[in-house]
RNA sequence: GGGGGAUUAGCUCAGCUGGCUAGAGCAUUAGCUUUGCAAGCUAAGGGUCAUCGGUUCGACUCCGAUAUCCUCCA
């Protein structure tokens, strides 16, 4: 994990200016040894039909002597994206950090790209150039792109002179604060040397990337935080045996190394290191159930005397318990048993497989209509329909199906972004029609998905989009701003949008806030919205003004958010919203209506969500909800207090299932005594009793007379047939001494009894029962019964 | 988006291939013990076994759907 520093260019400068300056900057500025730096340039590729960069390789003759510009091969020295789309050829920048001595002894070139410790790579300069096609072949592209890359830890090394990233000042703080709280220090071995680097990087990572506004999560760039918290808490858990939360304690370091910088961590700490608290715990809690199911796993190759653990159980403890495989394998050594590594390598790649089969996308080659330099501008703020012309489509199948996107010249259709959904419609061309399913935008394109193709794609395009349902997204999207205005009001200016979405049916927004929020807090805040919507406050909009121009009006921006230079802004009254968006909004707060609160809850740590319905769903609920109460109201005969009355009748309702089961009980025992004076002791000591109980019997009450009679009687033999929802039932119950020493078994006799009912049935060998649709037959079973054991 | 798993008492969890009248520990309540406390002993209360449907003589257990959570892969 390291920091990357670099900037672009988009068609501004390219090879020539990169090189000049890359060099200027290390060897000018930053004051490199120019003796030990090394260039490489991509040395071509025949087969792939690529030349070599020729052009890099004489810029960088003019810096550098020849003995230090070194030619490599397409996995180091060339960029691809993916297997179609931009990509070409880069140039690294290797930094030679070795003794004059060990120089001397061996030549620095022969050690670049060979992993060696002390000659490193400090810099990428890709020159994006070409387009690779679906058909493999490369085409050159119109606008040629420089995308820098230079390691921030490996830069600071080579400055500081240290030998390892871990010595710069950029580690060494954090690492002394892990040897202050575990207590172990660092330099003695290497394994937990290891441990507390592993910390030292990885919090830095963790921190960040939550200040910029991502949340550990099980999906996307979500889960990539989350599994580099897990490495780090799983390292001190096993090396510095720290088995209780110890990243958020190093939050303040950082906090103190990157004030001046980053202010943004300064003022997000508290949340950052509630965060980081939160998702430790739930991780050692995991690893907690994960020992549990090992411990399972061990006692069953104890009993079956095996110590080679299979691969299908060690993937089951990472795949189902989050228990990382190296933990297992550690654990596993300790008490002397092995891993099937090659069965766990297997259940992996069958799982990777199965992912990617079902992700996969084909995607086909744009097709150009015709060449317009409008393509995809949004004319959708001022219409909901325009005549423009198709400028490219193309296929994409996933999953066997075959879907459009189709770029126009101009579209009224918005694309998703900044929360809100895109826009659903049709396109009409000529007499056809074609469904739009989906507006995205791709690489600032607005792409249009279909099902279909028109027959003419040149014919010119009616766009017209769904009126209704961008109607209802635009009441939730103002009310969103509302919204996010009133919790500011109302709870602190600490809460920070988090997350936001905004379809037709209702909108979601998730904020930072610590305590949930109480339901006064919530009543004041749709209060304070609803205020603001009878104030009926018109929209001012302002499209493409400068972004500084922007801030300085208060505009609320969010951190980890992309701005160009210009923007739009969107206000509702100056002294309540104003939020840079590119949304669709009511010229008037009026429209909304109504807004509801219809649900507050939490999704991560010191993260909550509050989804809101307006407009005339918001209207519909409260109809709904005003029925359905009245409706209790009118059963309830209208009393004072509902909530009470509802109350009332469930503690009665509970009074009265407790008082019959309590009848069950004692109707039971009552049928129980009655039947105990009917038994009869046949001459071989046998204690039979069989008998056709009538009136209204459950199962249960059956079952209990049943074991009651077991336990009071010796040498029982009890055979009961009852009528049980219009079927035939039969009991049979034997004392262990039958089943002992008469080798009865209730089980088999029972199946052969059932035969009279028409039925069929099983059990334990003391305790059987049976069903049938034939009542009649119930007298017949007893008597067959009382045969066997008289017999 | 695709797999796997979990959901049982207030809490943490047992309950194997359907049938031992749903259990343990902690917590709660009562009694005993103790000068008092910590604790100990004894007993009691507490469960729609996530929800809905199905299979079966019988479902906590098997099957299907739903919900929530955990987890892996992309």
């Amino acid at each position: 994990m390291f920091e990357m520093l670099g900037n672009w260019s988009f068609g501004n400068y390219f090879k020539q200016e990169a090189i000049q300056w890359s060099y200027e900057f290390l060897v000018t500025t930053l004051h490199l040894n120019p003796d030990r730096l090394y260039a490489t340039v991509f040395e071509g590729d025949a087969k792939e039909n690529v030349p070599k960069d020729e052009e890099s390789f004489q810029l960088w003759s003019a810096l550098l002597p020849a003995s230090h510009i070194l030619t490599g091969n397409k996995k180091d020295n060339f960029w691809e994206m993916g297997d179609t789309g931009p990509c070409g050829p880069c140039t690294e920048i290797h930094y030679d950090m070795r003794t004059d001595a060990e120089r001397l002894i061996t030549n620095g070139a022969t050690l670049v790209n060979k992993d060696h410790p002390q000659v490193i790579e400090i810099w990428n300069n890709v020159f994006i150039q070409f387009n690779r096609l679906a058909n493999g072949s490369l085409e050159p592209l119109p606008a040629k792109h420089v995308d820098t890359g230079m390691g921030l830890e490996r830069l600071v090394r080579a400055i500081q002179g240290k030998s390892s990233n871990y010595d710069t000042d950029l580690f060494t703080p954090i690492i002394a604060e892990v040897e202050r709280l575990t207590g172990i220090e660092y330099g003695k071995d290497e394994k937990t040397d290891i441990a507390c680097r592993v910390l030292a990087d990885h919090i830095r990572s963790i921190v960040f990337t939550i200040a910029d506004g991502q949340l550990p999560s099980n999906t996307g760039a979500g889960y990539v935080i989350r599994r580099i918290l897990r490495r780090a808490v799983r390292y001190a858990y096993s090396y510095l045996h720290y088995k209780e939360p110890i990243l958020h304690n190093l939050v303040p370091i950082l906090v103190m190394q990157f004030d001046e910088l980053y202010p943004e961590l300064t003022e997000q700490q508290a949340f950052i290191t509630k965060v980081i608290w939160q998702e430790e715990s739930s991780f050692l809690r995991t690893l907690e159930s994960g020992l549990r199911k090992f411990g399972q796993i061990e006692d069953q190759l104890k009993t079956s005397g095996k110590t080679d653990i299979d691969g299908q159980s060690a993937f089951e403890l990472y795949d189902t318990f989050g228990f990382p495989i190296d933990l297992t394998r550690l654990i596993a050594a300790e008490k002397g048993l092995t891993i099937n590594e090659t069965g766990f390598a297997q259940a992996m790649q069958e799982q990777k497989d199965r992912a990617r089969q079902a992700a996969k996308i084909d995607t086909g080659d744009w097709v150009t209509v015709s060449a317009s330099a409008l393509a995809g501008e949004f004319v959708g703020y001022d219409t909901l329909q325009t005549v423009t012309q198709m400028v490219k489509y193309r296929q994409i199948t996933q999953k066997g199906k075959t879907q459009y996107q189709i770029v126009l010249e101009t579209t009224p259709f918005y694309a998703e972004s900044g929360g809100q959904v895109g826009d659903k419609g049709f396109l009409y061309f000529g007499d056809d029609k074609i469904e739009v399913l989906d507006t995205k935008k791709e690489n600032n394109l607005i792409v249009h998905f279909t099902n279909a193709l028109p027959p003419d794609v040149t014919v010119p395009c009616h766009a017209v989009v769904n009126e209704l349902l961008r109607h209802n997204t635009t009441l939730n999207h103002t009310a969103t701003h509302l919204l996010h205005a009133a919790l500011r009001q109302k709870l602190g200016t600490h809460v920070v949008q988090k997350g936001s979405l905004v379809n037709p049916d209702y909108l979601r927004f998730d904020f930072s806030h610590f305590a949930k929020v109480t339901d006064e807090e919530l009543r004041a805040i749709e209060e304070q919205v609803n205020d603001k919507i009878r104030q009926n406050i018109r929209l001012q909009e302002m499209r493409n003004i400068p972004i500084k121009e922007a801030m300085n009006m208060g505009a609320m921006a969010l951190f980890g958010e992309k701005y160009g230079d210009y923007v739009r802004v969107i206000v509702f009254d100056p002294d309540y919203s104003i939020e840079l968006c590119g949304g669709t909004h009511v010229d008037a707060t009026g429209k909304i209506g109504l807004c509801k609160i219809t649900a507050e809850t939490s999704i991560a740590a010191g993260v909550r969500r509050i989804e809101a319905i307006t407009g005339s769903a918001a209207y519909q609920m409260v109809a709904q909800e005003w029925d359905q109460t009245r409706h209790l109201r009118h059963l309830l005969n209208n009393p004072k207090d509902l909530a009470a009355g509802i109350q009332n009748l469930l503690a009665e309702n509970e009074r009265l299932r407790k008082e019959i089961e309590h009848l069950h009980t004692e109707q039971a025992v009552q049928l129980k005594n009655n039947l105990k004076t009917k038994a009869v002791t046949l001459p071989n000591g046998i204690n039979f009793l069989g008998e056709h109980l009538t009136g209204n019997l459950t199962a249960d009450m059956v079952k209990k007379i049943a074991y009651d009679l077991k336990n009071e009687m010796p040498n029982l033999f009890l055979v009961l047939g009852a009528t049980i929802d219009d079927k035939a039932h039969l009991t049979l119950m034997l004392a262990d001494e039958l089943v002992q020493n008469h080798q009865l078994n209730a089980g088999t006799l029972i199946r052969t009894l059932a035969k009279h009912i028409q039925g069929g049935g099983g059990g334990q060998p003391f305790y059987a029962t049976a069903g049938g649709k034939h009542p009649q037959g119930i007298a017949a079973a007893i008597e067959e019964a009382r045969l066997v054991v008289s017999g």
